[in-house]
DNA sequence: CGCCCCCCAGATAACTGGGGGGCGGTGCCTTATT
């Protein structure tokens, strides 16, 4: 963007540390926070990866005051955006209000207008809200100077069915004259971060990425047969812990059963899931920060936006989706920066829960529908009439619309209404692509789960696994994990096998990082290397383990890339700024 | 994909085993009815 510099760069530095001071009352800024914000100063876009209690919110606070026009806060839950609402109300930070459904019209209102009478700075919605052509005029014209993407992570888990508006929100950005970006997330791997990039339509992005590593966890895997051996084993564990502790469920059922046994077990146990009134989740959540419970068993419907420091124990008693879901719940515990303990407790039965909900696919029929009515047409529809004629839901249409448009068949107008692209392939073809793009990221999202089995079975030291996935290298062993303690795998499946040594990089064929070439599985990056095994990425098949000795007797089988012809470009953060922000967050913040 | 539950058959007195159906997560939003 052709933003004049007109501060230099100390000069920005100065002002940017003058209102965290006056108008936050924070006394300095921290590593990585001062960088991002002179980016953003400088009219670029970031994308931010750092720890939850690292000061995210700050970097996109501080700027907004110096930026002339008003700061749209895209955030996934309304509990959020209310909390950051009153955290800044109580400054004087320029006002702060939201737009959502869950206050009167009015309020909306009410809202829109203090941002257009410039009596407000910042304003919170959801992608819902954005998806409303309306909303998305009234905010143009007021010309806002910066937009900021919490919870970065939703664009890319959440984007692909559950709420599809996260998808359309590069769209959105352009509309509203793409100033400043910044996308926000605690933990993202460089594919995601990719996607995040990539679906936003960022930029030139700066990648701005903190050490993920958190030395007072401690990582450790219990592998069980049955489940009844499971469930007792994790009651009996935590009913032995002392100190406040988070248990992980895959279902709402099990959510209130293992609540009743902890209960039973002498533990003030609360059940969390999506499925309980609002009222008693709130209760939940309230007596949770108030130090009134034990213990919390949840699904995944409880941690956003959760920033206790006491946790002591996360327990798992079902695999999640992928390592980087484990990393961001178990990343609760140990805040404060005292010894904390994440266990998984392991049957690999346990996945395939994850693979029935990972195997959800589009409906085809009413893509071939959509895509044949625009096209019969000829003209542009609007998307509340779709949704009459197809009798379906919007997030339905929307997905099949994404879909389509990615399929280059169906484009939407600025008025949110569809039409078909001239000169676009006939509907049966765009169907095909369509479902070709989608069994696409289904593949990947499959291997992710594959990547969680790993973390689950691997022989090698399970910190070194998760940072690596993490895209942070972790040379040699953390020598705390459970494998690390005992030397060997505790499961029943490989006992007896000899713990891997420190991997070499320097050494392998294919270093970690470099990127490869498949014969059939094309254009990859080696995400873990192994004394006799290597772990590529695959754009489009995902994470695929190769064996070095077939590799070694197929010479054509995987090659590497010249980097002239790599497509997409990988992380941008100087290793040694990375290595510099691990040692940061290794203090804990409270 | 893997489970739980129900039903039924077959054998046997209060059981067991097999087969089939249904279910399983995350949150915006809207809009009509108490």
């Amino acid at each position: 963007m052709g933003m004049r510099d007109v501060w230099g760069r100390m000069g920005r530095r100065r002002r940017l540390r003058r209102v965290a001071r006056e108008v936050f009352g924070w006394p300095d800024l921290r590593p990585g926070q001062g960088e991002a914000m002179e980016h953003l100063l400088r009219g670029r876009d970031v994308l931010l990866v750092m720890p939850t209690g690292g000061g995210k919110s700050a970097v996109y606070q501080v700027p907004a005051q110096l930026l002339p026009g008003p700061t749209v806060v895209i955030s996934p839950l309304i509990a959020l955006q209310r909390d950051q609402m009153v955290a800044l109300t109580g400054r004087d930070a320029g006002g702060a209000v939201m737009v959502n459904s869950a206050q009167s019209g009015g309020a909306s209102e009410d809202a829109m207008d203090q941002i257009r009478a410039g009596e407000a700075e910042y304003i919170f919605l959801s992608p819902e809200q954005l998806a409303k052509p309306s909303v998305v005029e009234r905010l143009a014209a007021v010309r806002p100077s910066l937009i900021a993407v919490d919870e970065a992570h939703c664009v890319s888990s959440w984007g692909h069915d559950f709420r599809p508006d996260y998808q359309r929100l590069g769209r959105v950005i352009e509309r509203l004259g793409h100033p400043p970006v910044i996308a926000l997330t605690a933990t993202a791997s460089p594919p995601v971060r990719d996607d995040i990039v990539a679906t936003l339509g960022l930029a030139e992005a700066q990648q701005i990425v903190r050490g993920f590593d958190r030395p007072n966890l401690s990582l450790k895997v219990r592998r069980f047969h049955e489940e009844t051996d499971k469930r007792q084993a994790l009651i009996e564990d935590a009913a032995g812990r002392k100190g406040l502790g988070l248990v992980y469920v895959a279902t709402r059922r099990d959510a209130e059963a293992y609540g009743e046994e902890l209960a039973a077990a002498g533990l003030r146990a609360a059940s969390y899931h999506a499925g309980m009134k609002a009222a008693d989740r709130h209760r939940v959540h309230e007596a949770f920060q108030g130090d009134e419970l034990d213990v919390v068993v949840a699904t995944s419907a409880f941690g956003m936006g959760i920033d206790k420091p006491d946790v002591r124990y996360v327990l798992h008693a079902a695999p999640p989706e992928s390592p980087e879901s484990y990393y961001q719940e178990i990343g609760r515990a140990g805040r404060d920066g005292e010894p904390a303990a994440a266990v998984l407790y392991y049957r690999s039965q346990d996945l395939g829960l994850r693979r029935f909900f990972a195997a959800g696919r589009p409906d085809e029929e009413k893509m071939l529908q959509t895509a044949t009515l625009l096209q019969a047409h000829g003209g542009v529809v609007p998307a509340s009439e779709m949704r009459t004629t197809l009798e379906i839901g919007a997030t339905k249409l929307t997905n099949l619309v994404n879909l389509l448009e990615q399929a280059g068949a169906v484009e939407t107008t600025g008025r949110g209404d569809l039409r078909y692209v001239q000169e676009g392939p006939p509907p049966e073809e765009a169907v095909a692509r369509a479902t070709e793009l989608d069994e696409n990221r289904r593949r990947v999202d499959d291997s992710r789960i594959d990547m969680m089995r790993a973390y689950a079975e691997t022989t090698d030291c399970r910190r070194r696994f998760l940072l690596e996935y993490l895209g942070e290298p972790h040379p040699g062993s953390c020598g705390t994990c459970d494998v690390c303690k005992t030397g060997a795998t505790p499961g029943p499946d490989r006992a007896g096998e000899p713990a891997a040594p420190p991997n070499n990089a320097d050494d392998a064929p294919f270093s970690l990082h470099a990127e490869v070439e498949h014969a059939a599985w094309g254009a990859g990056t080696v995400m873990r290397v192994e004394p006799d095994r290597i772990t590529v990425l695959f754009e489009e098949a995902g994470y695929r383990t190769l064996s070095l000795e077939a590799i070694e007797r197929d010479n054509d089988l995987l090659t590497l890339r010249p980097p002239a012809r790599r497509g997409r470009t990988r992380q941008r953060t100087p290793r040694n700024k990375a290595a510099a922000g691990s040692k940061q967050s290794t203090t804990g913040v409270p």
